[in-house]
Order: structure tokens, then C-alpha cells, then sequence
DNA sequence: CAGCAAACGTA
DNA sequence: CGTACGTTTGCTGG
């Protein structure tokens, strides 16, 4: 490299920290151990985003130390009163100068000076070599060091917006050339280095005095010449601005550490980026990072060393090639990996590629059988699921379909649907990482294969990293993924997606053990083998069966809702005279709040203004009775219900049903979400709400749906847990529970309590199950904070082992870091032991919670898994097709009812053995509505 | 076009 | 200042 084409990037790291960490909010960037990171995020994202534009090809980092520096001797109050350190902002500097370590990029500092002079030390060094300079600094001092060779980068607000400043935009703005700024703010001072200048000059005064003088010793030498008040005060101040003079001058000719050669770019520390990145928990910088260096460093291989060698993946052509790769295998597990159709990835929006990648249908079956070694390739064969034989097709569905034959996946239920797709049934599944690993960390969002990799073994999934695949590896100019094709052995399927299957495979015996080994740790084995794995096969069958709807019935409810929408926006438009969007609350803040001079006090606020939520509108309903809020009340409910139909119209199947998915591995208390649609969330509470049910029917060639729930399962779970007497007696007793809690809690008799008290109690105890406070119980009863503190106290009163428990439970989860379900389940609560007042409070309600609603999900769980083999016992053709966290829904063949019902009662009520009954409810009808009771 | 905030449906 | 979720809409900022 020529070195007229070098450029320095110099930084001042502190000033440039302490910008990232105000432009960012802390609370948004923590690890999971509580460490914050908006300055590191901030920092590094500007790095990269300087490299990736500016090209340089030396960059050095400046630094201060807390040693005091010569500034600090020569005058005390140096940088006084500045305002103490966050407390958010510790630590930060040293991360950021980790991955400056990572990124080969030297973090200098040198005793007794600060970042401003080692920077003016570089730039000096730069332009006696010819370099062009860009230095990024938030510190005024450094616009002296600007020439036209050396150009200044200066953060106007946050990071994000930023001014490059040449000689001329320095004169522009601050009046003289770079090289005479020191005598500039040698004149008007410093404030946030603590530097007072003369009284009343400015930097229009000082530049016409510097004009005019050539320099400010000039000006102090001339001082007795300048008239008027100014010329008094500068006269007075002589002192400090000679001593300004001395402080301002950066030096220039430091002894440094490193040679302005030495701080070349070069490419990161693969090794050193990924466990620093893994720890600050930046996934979507990391890649950034490889993709910005990939792109500077063209020819450098970034990829890591490899671990071992890439798997050889045979396509099977016939029945025989694969009955004796598994008779060579024998009954030992296999890893199983799909090759999806891949078309779809390219669309344009998210939600689309989304869509795409869930429809994706399997083109290929990769075996991948456990490795001796790692360094000797582990022989696997891939099936074609499409144009291949008869023959071999069947072979494949008797391996897949065989209970016997145990085979490792990752997301079972996904790859068992996708070939349910083809007409295969997938048994014998021995392990889910997916599900080990949400069993080890219930609380994380996202479990994908490559993730758990990285974070569990500290390996590659990418075929490239392996010996054997280095023509996978992807170079910058890319594209050409295309060219690997050395055939098209299977249609749509090529190489490299061949090779990453056949590392998904290998890779999944290894997760497999590792998360083995931290499932036996916790004792978390049973869970996965007597719980979520059956319970995973018995969700894909649900999954696949789906319930029928009423297209029709669908239809009428969407134009039902739409005309209530019209006609309550018509009138809502009529009362303020002009259209609005009654969708948005910021319209809305407007027309309410400014239009319609609702009164103000008392609503309660959010980011963006006044609330505008249905709490709000009635409580100004009240006050005013003005009638806009009727109609966009109406509005609303009438917009939420036909969104709900549009989105179930959306979702019917070519079969007439509603196929919803089930996520076994979201909630962290152990709970099943339901997505794509979200059939967990269907109206029931309102009339208009529950015609939606009604469209949900019985499938044809059925007879009824049944519903079962489970009655007040959560307070059941907590008299079991508390032991409390008196509510255990409530449940054995089989008296309606809210009556007799409030029997006690009034001191009344059970067929006394007033349905005002019942509900009062009601609240109270379900309250109690998320941590309700006093001031939160007084809201939500409309009473005040004392009659709430004392409905709470006499609660406890009578049911004082509730009080214990609650109170043992959170700081037994203190103690151990974890709470726990009566199955074993586990959540982990780092923040109960947070400074923060509002995490450690928010972990605290979450650890009352979880044992109780993990304790439910866990019975729901275990109930499913009974009546499942129940029915496949009695050999029924009854099946199950919902759930909804205490509440199940069955489809019942002809004949099967009494039968059914009798067994679901049966099942469901002895799924744990609790101090008290399980109650369950069922209720028959043709459709989800007329199955309810 | 991606991602956040607000709102609201369920247990 | 009550837990656990998913979806839609409007809007902001890249």
C-alpha cells in the first residue's frame, strides 16, 4: 500500500463513550446479568459505520486514564464540577476496550496526559507523513488540530448526527482558523473543562480581537490599548487567560507506546470477538462486524478454525443404499436434518419471507449417525422426498414411522409437520433440542439450532468452518452460491444446504449430550421425557387436525362488525365535526384532548401523551358524557372483533379448519402460546365476543365438540402449595369458593356475602396469584388505598398460610436463584437480586406466579398426556383439538360421548395429586359457544 | 421496510 | 404500582 493512500482514523474514546452512552437508553441495553452495554453498542456500531464509509487504514483509539494529568497540577479546579459518573456507564469503558482488543485496534493511553493529546501526538505524526487524518472527537479542543489534511468528525446531537468540519467550516463557525481556536478559548473559556475566561467576550469579541492582534499573547501585550468594559475585565483576567493558553495547547510530540505505522487495520480476532460478543449479548452487531471486515478485507479468512471435519453426504438413489446405511447403523440414534425449500427467502417483506419460511416445504431427509471422532468425517445419506422411487419412499416412511428406531431432532413438531405435508409420519423422536434447551432457559425468546450451538458449544453451524467445506465458505463478492452446483441430485436442493444438514445433524448428537448433562443437573429429565416430548407428538396431531369452521357464519360477523364500525365512526365524526382516524391514538389525544377540551386530570399518561386506552374513555364518560366517547368506544370494540374475524377468515384451510400452531417453548412459566392464529385468545366475555365461538364447529363426520376445564385451578394449586386449612377446606368442601372466602373475610355467612363482597374477594384472590399490592387492588376495585390495605389484611387474617407462602416463596427464590413447579419445572430470576427497584420488584411478582401458573400448565400438560392414551386405549376415534392454558377442546366421533366425557373427567381430574380436588367442568355442542357452560 | 408503542383479546 | 401470552394498527426513523 502506497502511503499516499493511508488514512488515520483516530478517536477519542472517552468523549466518544460518554456520547454513545447518552444517545442510547441504558435500560434497553443489559445483559442478563445485569451488566449495561448502550455504551459498547454505541461505540461499536460508530466504529463499524466508520470503517465500513471511511475506509481507513489505520485506526487508533485514545484514552484518559484516572490517574490526575498535567493539567490537573498546573490548576486544581481542571474539569471541576462536573457531574458524577452514571452509575450505568461503569464498566463500560473497559468492554469497550475489550472489543477494541478483539478488533486488533490498539486502545492507547499514556500516563499524565489525556486522549486529546495522543490524538494531536497521531495527527501531528499523520501529517509529517502525508496522511489524510480523520479524527472523531466530542471535544472542542481537538479543532485546533484541523488542516486540510486533517479533518475533524463532530458529534452535533447523540452519535448518529455528526459534522465534519474542514478549515473553512471551522472559520464558519467559530469565527477563526483551526490553528487560532486555543486563543479563542483561551478568551472566552471553557465551561466544561472548568475554565472561566474574560467576563463578557465571546467568541465574536475574541475573533476580532485575535483579527486584530494575530494572536491572544498579542492581545494580552496590547491589553492596556482595548477600551470600554471589556478591555477592563481582560486586563483583570490576564491570569487565567494565559493560563487557559497553557491548558488548551495540546501536546503534540508525546512519547507513545505505538508507532503510527503499527496501528494498521487489520482483521479481527475471530477467537477474541465471538466469547466477548457472546457475553455482551450482541448477535446482530456481531455479524455486522464479520460483514463490514468480509467486505474491507476481501482476501482475509475471518471464518473460525475449524472444529472438525465436514460431514460426506450421500444422496440415497434406491431402497437398498438406504436400508443398509441404517442396517449398518443398527438401532443406534440418528441425527435427522431437512432440507427446506428455500424460494421463498428472497421476498421482499418480512412478514412474507415469514410466511414463506413456515409453508417451506422438506425436499430432503439427511441421517446423520453420531461421530467416533471428530476429526474423520462422519458418513451421512440424505433421502430425496421428491421424484424419488416408490421403493426408497417407502423404506423412508418405515424408518420415520418406526417408535423403535430413536432419532434426534431439533424441533420436532416443525419437521414432523412438514412431513405429515408429504404424506410421512415422524415417531420414535428421543430428543428435541429445541425443547432441552427451553427446559434449561425457559426465559429466553429465541432457541434457534445455530444459537444453542454457538452458546452451548461454542461451535459452527456454517458448513464453511468445517474441514472439507472450504468451498462453502462465503466471500464477499457472494452470489455465487449458485456454481456449487455439481449436479442437481435432488430438484431445489443444492450442495451447501446438503452440507449444513449434514452439520445440523452432527451437531445435534453433540447439543444432545451437553444439554443432557445440565438437564440431569436440574433434574429436568423427566419433564422432557415424560412430558414435553409426548405432549410435542400429541400438538402435532392437534396441529394437524385443526378445528372446522364456519366460513359463512365468518362472513356474517364481518359484516356485522363492519356496519357497527361505519355507523359508530359516522356518528363519532358527526359530534367533532370532521373524520378522524379513530384508530390512532395520536389523533385521538388530539380530538379529545384539544378539539373537545376533555379534561385532563387525573388520565393517565403514557410515552406518547394522555392514554387514550378504554379505561381512560370511560372514566372521561363519566365526567363529561360527552357521546364521542360511546361511539369510538363502540368503534373500537367493533374494529378489535372484526380483526379477530378477518385474521380467523384469513387462516381457514383448503380442509375448512383452522390449523393453529403451538409454541411449546415461549412462555417461561411453562404454558403453550398459540400463534399463527392465536386461537388461546378468542372473545368470550362479551356477547358480540362469543358469536365468534359460535363459528368454530364440529367437524364433519363428528358428532359434538366437548369442552373441559379445569374450575379455579390456579387457587386450587395455591391452597395445595400454602397448605392453608381454611382453603383447603373451601375446595373439599365443594361450597362456591368466592362465597365462602368472603364469608370469612367479612365475617359473615357463606349465603350472606353481598355479590358486591363476592367480587371484592374475587379480585382479591385472583390478584393475589400476580403479586397484587394494595395500591394495585385499590385501582382495580375502584376504593381507596386504606380499605384495600384493609381487605388485604383481613384476607390474611383467615388465610394466613396463603400469607406464609407467599412470603417463602420469594425468598426461597432468592436463595436459590430459581423457582420451581410441583413437576420440577424451573424458572430462573437473576433480577431478584437486582439494585433496580423496579426489576427486583417485577422479578419478585414473577416468582409468586410461576410456581402457580407453571404448576397448572404442567397438570394441563400431564392431563393431555393421559387422555390422549386413554383414548388411544379404548381404541376411540374422539380427538383432541385445542387448548386454551385450563381448558380443552374435543371433537367426538359418533357414539364415543358419554364414553369420552367420562374418561376426560377421569384423566383430568387425577392428573397431580393435589391436598385438593381437581375439578374439571365439560360441556357438549355443536359449536365452540354451545360447548361452553 | 423494519421495529416500536399502544391497544386489547385470552387464561 | 397484577402474571403469562399474540396480533394489529399507526407511526417513526433508517
Amino acid at each position: 500500500m502506497s502511503a499516499e493512500a493511508n488514512k488515520l482514523l483516530v478517536i477519542d474514546g472517552h468523549s466518544m463513550a460518554f456520547r454513545a452512552f447518552y444517545a442510547l437508553p441504558p435500560e434497553s441495553f443489559q445483559t442478563t446479568s445485569g451488566q449495561y452495554t448502550n455504551a459498547v453498542h454505541g461505540f461499536t456500531n460508530m466504529l463499524l459505520k466508520l470503517i465500513r464509509e471511511e475506509l481507513p487504514t489505520h485506526i487508533v483509539l485514545a484514552f484518559d486514564l484516572d490517574t490526575p494529568t498535567f493539567r490537573h497540577q498546573s490548576y486544581e479546579e481542571y474539569k471541576g464540577g462536573r457531574a458524577k459518573t452514571p452509575e450505568e456507564f461503569r464498566g463500560q469503558i473497559d468492554l469497550i476496550k475489550k472489543v477494541a482488543e478483539a478488533l486488533t485496534i490498539p486502545a492507547v493511553t499514556v500516563e499524565g496526559y489525556e486522549a486529546d493529546d495522543i490524538v494531536a501526538t497521531y495527527v501531528t505524526r499523520a501529517e509529517a507523513a502525508g496522511w489524510e487524518t480523520l479524527i472523531v472527537s466530542g471535544d472542542r479542543d481537538a479543532l485546533q488540530l484541523v488542516t486540510e489534511n486533517t479533518k475533524l468528525m463532530y458529534p452535533t446531537s447523540g452519535i448518529s448526527k455528526v459534522t465534519v468540519l474542514d478549515p473553512a467550516a471551522v472559520e464558519a463557525k467559530y469565527l477563526v482558523p483551526p490553528a487560532k481556536y486555543p486563543d479563542l478559548a483561551a478568551l472566552v473559556g471553557e465551561s466544561a473543562d472548568n475554565l472561566p475566561g474574560v467576563p463578557k467576550v465571546g467568541p465574536k469579541t475574541a475573533a476580532k480581537w485575535i483579527a486584530q492582534y494575530g494572536s491572544t499573547r498579542e492581545i494580552i501585550n496590547n491589553a492596556a490599548e482595548i477600551g470600554g468594559k471589556v478591555g477592563e475585565n481582560l486586563r483583570a483576567a490576564v491570569a487565567d487567560v494565559e493560563r487557559n493558553l497553557e491548558l488548551n495547547l495540546l501536546v503534540r510530540d508525546l512519547e507513545v507506546p505505538l508507532d503510527l505505522e503499527d496501528a494498521v487495520l487489520t482483521p479481527p480476532d475471530r477467537e477474541a470477538v465471538e466469547p466477548l460478543f457472546d457475553a455482551l449479548e450482541f448477535n446482530q452487531i456481531r455479524d455486522r462486524l464479520f460483514e463490514v471486515f468480509a467486505a474491507r478485507f476481501p482476501e482475509a479468512d475471518l471464518s473460525a478454525e475449524p472444529t472438525g471435519a465436514l460431514p460426506q453426504v450421500t444422496v440415497a438413489s434406491s431402497a437398498a443404499e438406504l436400508t443398509d446405511f441404517l442396517a449398518d447403523h443398527d438401532d443406534a440414534p440418528l441425527a435427522l436434518a431437512l432440507c427446506l425449500d428455500r424460494s421463498g427467502e428472497s421476498l421482499s417483506t418480512k412478514a412474507k419471507r415469514d410466511e414463506a419460511a413456515r409453508l417451506a416445504e422438506a425436499l430432503a431427509v439427511v441421517l446423520v449417525p453420531a461421530y467416533e471422532s471428530p476429526d474423520e468425517a462422519v458418513q451421512a445419506l440424505a433421502v430425496p422426498l421428491v421424484e424419488a422411487d416408490a421403493e426408497l419412499e417407502s423404506a423412508l416412511a418405515a424408518w420415520l414411522t418406526e417408535p423403535g428406531l430413536p432419532k434426534l431432532v431439533h424441533d420436532y413438531k416443525d419437521a414432523g409437520k412438514r412431513l405429515a405435508w408429504r404424506g410421512l409420519s415422524l415417531r420414535g423422536v428421543v430428543e428435541d433440542t429445541l425443547i432441552s434447551g427451553y427446559l434449561i432457559q425457559p426465559d429466553r425468546r429465541n432457541f434457534a439450532f445455530a444459537d444453542l450451538v454457538t452458546q452451548h458449544l461454542g461451535a459452527s453451524t456454517e458448513p464453511g468452518d468445517y474441514v472439507g467445506g472450504e468451498q462453502f465458505r462465503k466471500k464477499n463478492d457472494d452470489g455465487g452460491q449458485g456454481t456449487l452446483f455439481d449436479e442437481e441430485p435432488i430438484p431445489g436442493v443444492i450442495e451447501e444446504d446438503l452440507a449444513r444438514a449434514g452439520v445440523h445433524g452432527m451437531l445435534l448428537h453433540s447439543l444432545s449430550s451437553t444439554l443432557h448433562a445440565e438437564l440431569a443437573e436440574r433434574k429436568a429429565e423427566q419433564l422432557l421425557y415424560e412430558l414435553e416430548i409426548p405432549l410435542a407428538e400429541i400438538l402435532l396431531q392437534m396441529e394437524l387436525t385443526g378445528i372446522a369452521v364456519s366460513r359463512e357464519k365468518l362472513q356474517n360477523l364481518d359484516t356485522e362488525f363492519q356496519r357497527t364500525i361505519e355507523e359508530s365512526a359516522e356518528a363519532a365524526y358527526a359530534v367533532v365535526g370532521h373524520p378522524v382516524n379513530l384508530g390512532s391514538p395520536k389523533q385521538l389525544q388530539t380530538v379529545l384532548f384539544e378539539e373537545l377540551q376533555l379534561p385532563t386530570q387525573g388520565v393517565k399518561k403514557n410515552k406518547t401523551g394522555y392514554s387514550t386506552d378504554v379505561e381512560t374513555l370511560q372514566d372521561l364518560l363519566a365526567k363529561t358524557q360527552n357521546e364521542f366517547l360511546v361511539h369510538l368506544m363502540n368503534h373500537r370494540d367493533a374494529s378489535k372483533l372484526r380483526q379477530t374475524v378477518t385474521g380467523l377468515t384469513e387462516a381457514v384451510g383448503d380442509d375448512g379448519r383452522i390449523h393453529t400452531t403451538y409454541a411449546q417453548t415461549v412462555a417461561a412459566t411453562g404454558r403453550l402460546s398459540s400463534l399463527h392464529p392465536n386461537l388461546q385468545n378468542i372473545p368470550v366475555r362479551t356477547a358480540a365476543g362469543r358469536k365468534i365461538r359460535d363459528a368454530f364447529t364440529v367437524g364433519e363426520g363428528y358428532e359434538t365438540l366437548l369442552t373441559a376445564d379445569y374450575s379455579q385451578i390456579e387457587m386450587r394449586i395455591m391452597a395445595h402449595l400454602s397448605g392453608d386449612q381454611a382453603l383447603i377446606e373451601a375446595f373439599r368442601a365443594g361450597e362456591d369458593l368466592h362465597s365462602f372466602v368472603g364469608a370469612r373475610v367479612f365475617g359473615v355467612g357463606t349465603d350472606e356475602v353481598s355479590a358486591e363482597q363476592r367480587s371484592k374477594v374475587k379480585a382479591m384472590s385472583y390478584g393475589l396469584v400476580y403479586g397484587l399490592s394494595s395500591f394495585g387492588l385499590s385501582k382495580q376495585l375502584n376504593i381507596g388505598v386504606d380499605e384495600a390495605r384493609e381487605l388485604m389484611n383481613e384476607y390474611f387474617e383467615r388465610f394466613g398460610a396463603v400469607r406464609d407462602y407467599l412470603r417463602d416463596v420469594v425468598s426461597q427464590a432468592k436463595k436459590d436463584g430459581y423457582t420451581a413447579t410441583i413437576y420440577g419445572r424451573r424458572r430462573y430470576l437473576p433480577d431478584l437480586t437486582s439494585d433496580n427497584r423496579q426489576l427486583r420488584q417485577m422479578a419478585e411478582r414473577a416468582a409468586l406466579n410461576a410456581p402457580i401458573q407453571g404448576s397448572a400448565a404442567d397438570i394441563i400438560k400431564r392431563a393431555m398426556i393421559d387422555v390422549d392414551a386413554a383414548l388411544a386405549q379404548s381404541q376411540l376415534k374422539s380427538r383432541m383439538l385445542l387448548q386454551v392454558h385450563d381448558e380443552l377442546v374435543l371433537e367426538v366421533a359418533p357414539g364415543e360421548r358419554e364414553q369420552v366425557e367420562k374418561l376426560l373427567v377421569e384423566k383430568m381430574s387425577s392428573a397431580a395429586d393435589l391436598t385438593v380436588p381437581l375439578d374439571v367442568h365439560v360441556g357438549a355442542g355443536s359449536t365452540w359457544h354451545d360447548a361452553a357452560h
